[in-house]
DNA sequence: CTAAATGCAAAAAGTTTGCAAACGT
DNA sequence: ACGTTTGCAAACTTTTTGCATTTAG
């Protein structure tokens, strides 16, 4: 079962419809070797159907977030950047060019357990983003 | 010598000049016990400085910023926060009403020295956001 | 005195919303 | 058929910019 069908069945089973700029949106993500944002997306979808809005690039976005099958990066005033790679994982952001490249590394569930100890708070989840310089941005 | 006194040695040292409303934007972030946004900051600013502008408080913040004198938390497409505290720590953030807290814990330095090996980059910073739902906010 | 900061208004950028027409189930 | 989604335009929010006036050093 590929990765696509896969998200179609997860769909199915939470009552997402099924239209077709929403596949479409769902199909680029997952194979999207880079972190693109709506604008790319957008852009992207733009040259397979002309006349597709970015409302519904928006709102299928935000549906496929809802429904977990892709997540949203947000970079401060920067515009999202979405990922179809829901697995958890962390992100190297280059300050220069702003390239966003993943991290795998061991889950920190000690912090989470930390966070629970000490403050009177139920861990959802944490975001862990690395900053610096990737290779080509530096001298 | 106060955190003020200490902050403004500081701008002069860095040749930032020492206007009223810059001043008066830094204290009200040395001595805030949250983390306001911009607006919270031009409404606190608001009454002291009727004819004060955003576009004040916006440039004030930047420079501050920029000078290691305020640290700037962004969310997403929900409005930056603003941080009086520069020394380095963690948040823990409400997914219901969004209050952040300060986290301090040992600094991640192992996932920097991680991330320089194997990957080529070299590491500036890194953040850390703990996310869930703190105590009024759960049933 | 000179360069930077202020206040104002307008612009910019990203995202959301309202609505009629089209579509999925 | 029904309610959801689409596409369009307009609205909205946050932040930035341009410019004349004022202020700090």
């Amino acid at each position: 079962m590929s990765k696509l069908e896969d998200a179609i069945a997860k769909m199915k089973s939470s009552n997402v419809r099924i239209t077709t700029q929403r596949v479409a949106v769902l199909e680029y993500l997952l194979n999207c070797e880079f972190h693109p944002s709506a604008d790319e997306i957008y852009k992207a979808m733009n040259t397979r159907f002309p006349s597709i809005s970015r409302a519904t690039i928006y709102n299928n976005l935000n549906i496929l977030c809802e429904n977990g099958l892709a997540r949203e990066l947000t970079f401060g005033n920067a515009p999202s950047r979405f990922d179809g790679n829901t697995k958890d994982h962390y992100h190297i952001i280059c300050n220069n060019c702003g390239k966003i490249a993943d991290l795998q590394y061991p889950l920190l569930k000690e912090i989470e357990v930390f966070v629970e100890q000490i403050a009177e708070f139920k861990v959802s989840h944490h975001r862990l983003d690395i900053y610096g310089k990737c290779v080509t941005c530096y001298d």
